[in-house]
DNA sequence: CTCCTTGTTGGTAATTATGCCAACAAACCA
DNA sequence: TGGTTTGTTGGCATAATTACCAACAAGGAG
């Protein structure tokens, strides 16, 4: 009935790699369509090492794949449903707020 | 259209919460009903004070919620969505398969 | 009241995550 | 061929996470 504990780490790791400000900002931005490396990377007030790394943890976890187009590297989102994803966490967001509970707002 | 920084590190932070096997298999069990904290501790061969911070985590994301009865402690689950939340993440796993993509195996 | 059960909080050590700089590789340009 | 653009990789310092033990608090039970 219950999940095994290396079912739940498999599946911890999918969304361990959405579980960072800047991970969700590209996939947010990959579900309009592909885009390139660069445009990414001008969303970002970071490096460009960092953007690169951030990119690489959601494509080792399936989430994103990308391809080499002359110069470019173009990334594409792999998995629509993270729309689903995002639409359970909104109605987390909408709850506590219903609950007026303060501790994401600290 | 694009979500702002803020934005993302406030659902980041929900989804952090799940990020981890141990609060997944938390949610896995009372997403079945009400557990009272020793039912939750017995799943796992943790310390009884890890066990407490890793549902104290769940609950200050506001995924799930807590009340005393007598000399025991109630959790349950306050976001029923969180089966559409793993069902995309059960759909990563597949498109992964399909892949044969190993990079969660090693 | 005293002991015991139940769970939380504080402290600490080990591991992991994050972000920068520097160096590198690959493709394009001149 | 030499220089430039584009992106990745290695290394390192800092921050965050995790799990344990110990101590503590709050309720029953005797």
């Amino acid at each position: 009935m219950l999940i095994s504990f290396e079912e739940a780490e498999i599946r911890s790791k999918i969304i361990k790699a959405m579980a960072h400000p800047v991970r969700l900002m590209m996939v947010e931005m990959l579900k309009t369509g592909e885009h390139s490396f660069s445009q990414i990377f001008d969303l970002f007030k970071l490096d460009k090492s960092t953007v690169s790394k951030h990119l690489l943890v959601l494509k080792e976890s399936g989430i994103i794949s990308s391809r080499k187009t002359g110069s470019d590297m173009i990334y594409r989102l792999d998995v629509p449903c993270i729309t689903d994803f995002f639409s359970c966490v909104t109605a987390v967001i909408e709850s506590n707020v219903k609950k007026q509970q303060v501790c994401l707002c600290r």
